[in-house]
DNA sequence: AGCATTTAGTTTCATTTGCAACAATATATT
DNA sequence: AATATATTGTTGCAAATGAAACTAAATGCT
């Protein structure tokens, strides 16, 4: 009989599972505005993002959702082409840019939020409210322990 | 006093929760082997499932890590040209081809297995076997629910 | 056997991504 | 005030990724 004691199982490993578990969401959630809004993951999160709250700056947005500047930069300005965003500079930092969702964005922001709210009430059905807090507690520790090991 | 019954938060959205922490996770964990081995993360999952089953075709690790064809065949070519794993034309089908770790593989193998549960060991050290065991269960449900839902 | 269909794996192409270098502006130091 | 340093955002480049087209081999069908 040989040993299976020490054995690796990729499968069986917590960032293996998480990874997986987090990619097969994502993809499964972002037919909701890439198929029909042609949107891509960082755009839907700065429309998400401006939608709560709004004139924001590119940096904040950056920090909010923990994108790359470069993530966002680029996500903003195809948000700008499509007239989903208004940027304007900001008075106080000519570095900045204040942004804000256009008439159109909102329009975006108003079908999209009810779509994805749906969409996570179906992926989470079968969870009580006591689950649902169990997973969200977990994955604020998981947070706080990478903040805690340097990431 | 503004109605915030009805906000969305993207921060506290599960998705993005999912999608944040599983980032952040594989981040930290692929300093193990991209720095010192310069490895990618399909590269890493190949030799991880080489290691615990050898001699398997492209298409079954394709299917054991839940990676494209595409990435898979890629990660295979460059492991292949950095020794680590060898390929053979499997004799029953021409089109396949069998893949083993080579002996340098192995090496990487047992360096990188002990230094990425010592690093799930950090990761998840403040949790107890039952929280473990409730976030394996829920992340298994999670992924049930994404298969039900036709993902 | 001969032809169509399926399957394993590779290649091509277009898109995404991140790091590093950069320009423009703001802040700190002297 | 002048110069150095830091910060915001963009661009260039190189690597990673996935969908679709492709090659070669196997299987199914007549």
């Amino acid at each position: 009989m040989t040993d299976k004691k020490n054995e690796f199982i990729l499968q069986h490993f917590l960032p293996y599972r998480l990874v997986n578990t987090a990619e097969r969401t994502s993809h499964a959630l972002s037919t909701l505005y890439a198929d029909k809004f042609n949107m891509t993951i960082p755009e839907w999160r700065i429309v998400a993002t401006l939608g709560s709250q709004d004139s924001l700056t590119a940096k904040v947005i950056g920090q909010k959702t923990q994108m790359d500047k470069v993530t966002v930069s680029r996500a903003i300005t195809k948000l700008s082409e499509k007239a989903l965003v208004d940027k304007h500079k900001d008075p106080q930092d000519g570095r900045s840019v204040k942004l804000n969702l256009s008439k159109a964005g909102w329009k975006v922001y108003k079908t999209l939020i009810p779509a994805v709210l749906a969409w996570e009430q179906q992926f989470t059905a079968e969870f009580t409210s006591e689950e649902m807090q169990q997973l969200h507690t977990l994955l604020t520790r998981l947070q706080q322990r990478l903040e805690k090991l340097g990431h």
